[in-house]
DNA sequence: GTAACTGCAAACCTTTTGCACGATT
DNA sequence: AATCGTGCAAAAGGTTTGCAGTTAC
């Protein structure tokens, strides 16, 4: 957190212990929310900027989950994601997938191949209950 | 097209079209500038609306690149797609992954799995060569 | 005739940014 | 002292929406 010229701020500190202590994958409003009731007058932009230099210092993932925020995680060890096709609700899980596949070009030339990205697809409980409901 | 309530428009028609001819997963703004030069008066709220009842219907995917914008593909058969990590470029590509794993909650209760979706991530051939050249 | 669709423009919402001041190294 | 970070507020940028008129069925 003090690397590449960084500085380790109040602010910076306790955004990312925010999202340490938080398992559910945060938006950057909900962590905004959270740190807002230890230190009330930050800034919306400064938990943004301080995002992007956590994510940036390889500290923090960002996690698309089908609706228009992003979402925040601090755990960096390799696990996966379940997003509700609903609700857009973002949450760990262990499937303990298995992926292979040749690592050439894939009839791709333009693209040099770097890694690749699995994501669960599901619908919550809520959701269920509220679409079972109608 | 017709299905559900939905009715072919000629906006609708030259939409879809479009995106059928095009190979490289236009955002919704690259898709409008396509249909206008067949449509002039075509409004970009028309091409989003459309988009949306497209995908509702099955027609069409969208697709999530790391960048601000949404891109669209038209082709439903099973592939996957390519990003670039730097610029957000979308391609198809055909590394044919294996994907298992277990087919339980995965110690999610909350969720009831649907499926999963793998995108690979790579960098293309233009913004690598601007690194280098850095 | 009715309901779905359109063009237009305004609104919306998340994220980014410019600026003057403050804090960290 | 230098420069990085902050708060504030405004702007940006993609997408959605209200409305009055039009089109498909």
């Amino acid at each position: 957190m003090t690397n590449h010229n960084h500085r380790e701020t109040k602010q910076r500190k306790v955004i990312y212990e925010v999202l340490q202590k938080s398992k559910n994958h945060p938006t950057a409003m909900e962590i905004y929310d959270v740190v807002r009731s230890k230190m009330p007058n930050i800034s919306l932009g400064t938990v943004y900027r301080n995002l992007d230099v956590l994510h940036e210092l390889g500290l923090i993932q960002k996690i698309y989950s089908g609706d228009s925020q992003m979402h925040f995680d601090a755990f960096m060890d390799d696990h996966n994601h379940v997003h509700c096709v609903r609700c857009g609700k973002v949450r760990d899980i262990n499937l303990n997938p298995s992926v292979e596949y040749n690592y050439d070009n894939g009839n791709c030339d333009d693209f040099e191949i770097i890694g690749h990205n699995i994501d669960f697809i599901g619908i919550c409980k809520d959701c269920k209950q509220s679409i079972t409901n109608n």
